[in-house]
DNA sequence: GTGAAAGCGCTAACAT
DNA sequence: ATGTTAGCGCTTTCAC
């Protein structure tokens, strides 16, 4: 072993090399039956005085080398714990804003198998509708101290599974989810159940999951929309729908026919459009309606965006609104108040919509692990009449 | 001691307790010189064999323990290490199928001091502005293999400080910020720097850190902007200026001012209104400007919003667009084109000015630690011009 | 009231 | 090709 010795006996013959120590080989000597390291070179003052290299955040070890006391005291005292000397408390604050103190979450929650996140899943963020949704979750999040990861799926189903395995990763404490309108597969979701991380759908809701859902009276609020469409001597009422594997779509189309049937109004199946929610295909299906032979003098569309995009299209051929044609919409978006003439609109609570699912999961939460009885929630919609769907003379 | 036997020797005399070792009591013989804990009582097979509780989620030790290997080559297999048997890779992956193993990103981050996370920091999330960048910017972290934290400061600087906390508690490897309208004081973002975390401001800068940027050319949107409603025949000109700490304010109130200076056209101080970016606001902002004895022709507003309720207001009172008031707004926001009379207004690259950002930050992160020189980018606007800024005769 | 030490789940350097 | 071990930064028994 060269020219180690034993820092005891001072013998060479008997050291062994044992393992590594913080980067430094350890040694043993046979007769003293100790193990020791050599002391650093460059560090020749008082051991375990290495400085922090620069870029080097401090830790609570720092913060206990400095003032010469033990890493579970400085913790203790970080945390607010009872039973630590005033003095002490004090002293460890006050070195842990000299030293810049940083503490790492990473680690908190990795020792305390809690993260303190909630993951939320959107389709998008073009729209008013659910970066809405998202203010109002966070505001709850934030008071309960929870933080957010926010992930777009972009309508893909497969970002949306690289989603629930970046918030699995990232040990969320529960999920906020709006599905992708082709999503059919659900297994990505029951990863969340299998690992005791409950679930709040909202707008979007899977039901083969039986997890908490928040949605508006769909059906009602349809059933509202057509029926006043109807009093206002709209007969031939259309209906642009969303994706047909979304429950809000069905829900809606139900309330729409329902409608009609309570007034005897004929229903036709090329009356009935589904579109994929983007403004581009909106737009079609109305110029697809307003082409028909028996075309329609009303249209209720499944949100505000498709109402928008039938009401500009409807301008653009010089047809008018409300005159040859009735419109509503559904959401609300603040575009409605402002397009001319105004969208007569279903409006949903919409930040309420992210508070409620925010509150309930958070409940969840709070109740551990274990499946728990899912809460089913419908906020109700209101009607609001504005110039699109209101005819001086019927 | 009790009935406590040594393992080795079966002796009850010389046994001591001796510490803990993962929630079990060890125990030491004094004659053996060996240190053991009791077989787990309602684990009365094999050792080791403890089957997880349900909820348990999996670790790399489970998958080892399941395949009799060690957990590193577990890691190593799951990570793609290269020096791995076809056959342990292959059983590792199907193991880790089986047992619905989740990677701790926790664990992962912190043993390799690496978050993969950038955080992102806007004022708000009701316009269509931040929203846009933040998809922008989402989309080059998603490719990069970056996560991504988004706070909303809600305009609180309180809120802002508490967002870098989090920030650097979650050890993001970089920020991007828009800051709050009031923030004057930048302490907070200097902690960015002091830790090695590199930031970049957006469209909101803050001129006191050495970071980088991403702005439009705001000068010359606005001076264009309004040599344009001169060329249309507008002479008395004011401006809904935002937040006068705001750099982007005082770009564009002075491409403002040097586009009237330029063509020898008044302004007054009272034609110039600082408001705070919200809605409500700037329509006061709209109403003091048009009931001023020397009332102006034309307004030129900070940002869209502003120009759409000026737009709204000026409506409301019968004053005509663009006939008796001309209105450039600033931005792009999709209500512009569906407003009536369409907005004019500067188009900036929204969803660009995030992916740009995102591309600066990554490439800062790739440099390492150390501070860098700063990249100050500016990216082009370009004036749309729509109906409300256009007379027949001027 | 404080310290010593185990351990959260993972990676990486070293040893074999 | 695989095992052993230390350690990331923190909390939390247990011991004194």
């Amino acid at each position: 072993m060269g020219m180690i010795r034993c820092t005891k006996c001072g013998q060479v013959h008997a050291i062994a090399k044992s393992g590594m120590v913080r980067g430094k080989q350890r040694y043993y000597c046979k007769d003293c039956h100790i193990y020791f390291t050599l002391p650093d070179p460059g560090n020749t003052g008082v051991a375990g005085t290495k400085r922090p290299r620069p870029g080097h955040i401090a830790t609570i070890l720092d913060i206990a080398k400095a003032l010469n006391i033990s890493k579970s005291t400085v913790s203790r005292a970080l945390q607010g714990h009872t039973d630590i000397k005033k003095e002490t408390r004090e002293a460890v604050v006050k070195m842990a804003g000299k030293l810049d103190y940083q503490p790492n979450l990473l680690a908190k929650s990795l020792v305390k198998s809690k993260s303190n996140t909630i993951g939320i899943i959107v389709p998008e963020f073009v729209n008013y509708f659910f970066p809405a949704v998202i203010m109002g979750a966070q505001e709850i999040a934030s008071e309960a101290g929870y933080n957010v990861i926010i992930c777009q799926s972009q309508e893909s189903v497969k970002t949306e599974i690289a989603n629930t395995k970046v918030l699995l990763a990232s040990r969320v404490e529960g999920v906020i989810i709006s599905m992708t309108r082709e999503t059919s597969d659900f297994d990505h979701f029951k990863a969340f159940g299998r690992h005791g991380v409950p679930i709040v759908f909202f707008n979007r809701i899977c039901e083969k999951i039986p997890a908490s859902r928040v949605m508006v009276n769909d059906y009602e609020g349809a059933y509202n929309a057509v029926e006043h469409l109807i009093a206002n001597g709209y007969r031939r009422i259309a209906h642009i729908s969303g994706p047909p594997n979304l429950r809000l779509s069905q829900n809606r189309i139900n309330g729409y026919l329902d409608a009609l049937k309570a007034h005897k109004l004929p229903s036709h199946r090329s009356w009935i459009i589904h579109h994929d929610l983007t403004a581009a295909n909106a737009s079609d299906s109305a110029k697809k309606l307003l082409s028909l032979r028996s075309r329609p003098d009303a249209i209720f569309c499944v949100n505000d965006p498709a109402a928008i995009q039938t009401l500009l299209y409807a301008k653009s051929i010089g047809i008018k609104v409300p005159d040859q044609l009735g419109i509503v919409g559904f959401s609300d978006d603040p575009i409605s108040s402002i397009i001319e003439p105004q969208l007569t609109t279903v409006k949903q609570p919409v930040s309420e919509m992210g508070q409620i699912a925010m509150r309930i999961l958070l409940d969840q939460i709070k109740l551990g692990p274990g499946p728990h009885k899912p809460v089913h929630t419908k906020l109700l919609t209101n009607l609001i009449v504005r110039q699109s769907s209101v005819r001086d003379h019927p």
